[in-house]
DNA sequence: CTGGGGCCTGAACCATGGTTCAAGTCAATG
DNA sequence: CATTGACTTGAACCATGGTTCAGGCCCCAG
């Protein structure tokens, strides 16, 4: 039970570089069990950090923001949740935003254009957000060479 | 109708800094329409374009690959069907993470636990990628106590 | 036709999140 | 008990996406 694991192997174990273990541990951020002949020494629980460290910055949270909540966890619960209200805010804004990305590069690679930029249903989502309807049919002539100019003008004009 | 704006109104009109849109200039991402007296002048269309770049960052696209993405666009559509295809995958990868991500922010807020580093429920989402329910009762000392050796052991454990 | 605010350029600087390197130490295997 | 591969450190370096600054020029309102 006393079986601690190397820098090497808790790297394995979450696919995290050592070098970023490290560099996590200068921050403050996941730090060794204890030391060994100068090396370090985690924990199996040290996998559930790395891992916990790595769904934060999935939510957004940048390291100084982490290292904050981790201070701030005994001493000051109100601006804890004030950070996490807010980077869930932040996060559902993403999600919408990202959602509608999706729409666009899905679309993209469906509607009847090559390529996206000449879509013409493309450039109404970008108008008016993502809101309006994806019309699917082959652009007009007029449809394609209007939305050139707007994505990619001639050289020269 | 050749009314141009000036890169103050450009900036104005889309919520960029005009410093983000000279970057962009130098990167080739964004080039104005001509130039009066060494000044910028752009269309309405550049406002278009703009809108267009920040969506291809919100979908992921680094610079380089926006950079790329407009290049290719006449030259190698196959190569611009790759990694609109690539891009759409990681999208979607991102969308399933910052989904977890959301659903833990929002438990953490509403669990019984003053503190989402506290709660059990958040310890076994990390280990199961988020697919276990959540339980919203008041945590056991023991959970409590588990937990927070597994997040942020004593000092001098 | 003059003043001033906006625009110009190039270069330096910044934050974030790491990675790489050199030179040395140490732990475990044969 | 010697070897060797993994580990150590601090410092330098990197990419990305900008921002800031100094010094100068130009457009336009009055």
């Amino acid at each position: 039970m006393t079986e601690l694991m190397t820098i090497g192997e808790l790297s394995a174990a979450t696919g995290v570089p050592d070098s970023t273990i490290r560099f996590w541990e200068r921050r403050d951020l996941i730090v060794p069990a204890t030391r060994r002949g100068g090396q370090r020494r985690y924990t199996p629980d040290d996998v559930q950090r790395v891992a916990v460290l790595r769904l934060c910055q999935a939510a957004g949270f940048t390291l100084a923001e982490i290292g904050r909540m981790k201070r701030e966890r005994h001493d000051e619960p109100f601006e804890w949740r004030r950070l996490v209200t807010d980077k869930l805010a932040d996060v559902q804004r993403r999600l919408t935003e990202l959602d509608h990305a999706r729409d666009l590069l899905h679309h993209a690679l469906r509607c009847g254009h090559e390529n996206i930029l000449h879509c013409p249903g493309f450039q109404a989502a970008v108008r008016d957000g993502g809101t309006s309807p994806w019309y699917d049919e082959e652009p007009s002539e007029d449809d394609v060479q209007q939305f050139d100019q707007a994505v990619d003008p001639v050289p020269g004009r």
